[in-house]
DNA sequence: CCGCGAGCCTGAGGGC
DNA sequence: TGCCCTCAGGCTCGCG
């Protein structure tokens, strides 16, 4: 499931392998692929063509790659997923292949979107003059931006009136983190999910903030060492989704602190897993 | 305006 | 063996 650490892994081999080359055609081979491109499939295939690759950028979840000269850029979200591939062009087509990009160079490889469950997709939109696509110009900076204000979230956090984690997933207030480093970074935070943000602390503030940029370092320090390979990956294959996972997915095992059998919680659709021991439930104990 | 929850999608895995 | 149910969960949209 990628998050930002896993996203941030494709931007850089996309940069590594993709980048400054010219798209010589495009194949869309499922629609749902593209459906956040307005003009459909056969457009989005004719405006590509011919355009030049810049570098790509990343915000959150969202990575885009710009194109050169025309401006503009192609958007990626990955969604569930999705995996953004650079292959050989001989290579089998994979099972659940949606859009296929081919260049104008004589480096014999491909550019492939895959995407079992249709989550994600590709899409064409113009940029803003900071180069950001226009429909992600809600998405909030993410942790690891040396441009988030780490001030200014403090106080929006305090102005909604929500919970921790619903916070911690709400992209227009902080982009990048999903539901395994949510999970994560509440349970080095000693957070239990449902804790009403109104009244966090600014010390409080800034030790989730620690843990979040924490654990996304940790997962990317991992994630980008498998990568000199023609291989630009996500979900698994570099091995740092197996890695040490402390709350996530870790139901029924004992907490790492303090021994306690870590829960799983049926939450919005999804689960939560937290210790119930170091991560107590808010004083009035709501429907946890 | 804001918080909240349904629905999208497909394959793996468990129970019977 | 096969069917049905649950689960995975980021994001969009509509409701109150």
């Amino acid at each position: 499931m990628p998050e930002l650490p896993e996203v941030e892994v494709v931007r850089r081999g996309l940069e590594r392998w993709v980048a400054h080359r010219t798209v010589a055609d495009v194949e869309v081979l499922h629609p749902r692929a593209v459906r956040r491109h307005i003009g459909g499939g056969e457009d989005f295939a004719n405006r590509l063509k011919d355009q030049r690759i810049g570098v790509p950028e990343r915000r959150g979840k969202y990575l885009w790659l710009p194109l050169e000269p025309t401006g503009g850029a192609v958007l990626a979200h990955l969604g569930m997923s999705g995996q953004l591939l650079v292959q050989p062009a001989e290579a089998p087509d994979e099972k659940h292949l949606r859009i296929r990009v081919r260049f104008a160079d004589e480096l014999g490889t491909e550019l492939r979107f895959i995407d079992q469950r249709t989550f994600g997709g590709l899409s064409l939109h113009e940029t803003g003059p900071d180069g950001l696509p226009d429909v992600i110009a809600h998405i909030a900076r993410d942790p690891l931006d040396p441009k988030f204000d780490d001030a200014a979230f403090h106080e929006a956090l305090r102005r909604r009136r929500t919970t921790i984690k619903r916070a911690l997933l709400d992209q227009s207030l902080i982009s990048g983190v999903g539901n395994i480093y949510a999970d994560e970074a509440l349970w080095r935070s000693r957070l239990h999910y449902e804790r009403p943000t109104t009244g966090f602390t600014r010390p409080r503030t800034a030790e989730l903030l620690g843990h979040v940029r924490d654990v996304m370092n940790a997962a990317l320090a991992v994630g980008g060492t498998s990568f000199d390979s023609l291989y630009v990956n996500v979900n698994g294959e570099s091995g740092y989704f197996d890695r040490s996972l402390d709350a996530y997915g870790r139901e029924g095992e004992p907490c790492r602190r303090c021994g306690t059998i870590i829960r799983r919680r049926p939450w919005m659709n999804r689960s939560s897993y937290f210790c119930p021991r170091c991560q107590r439930p808010p004083r009035a104990p709501s429907a946890s």
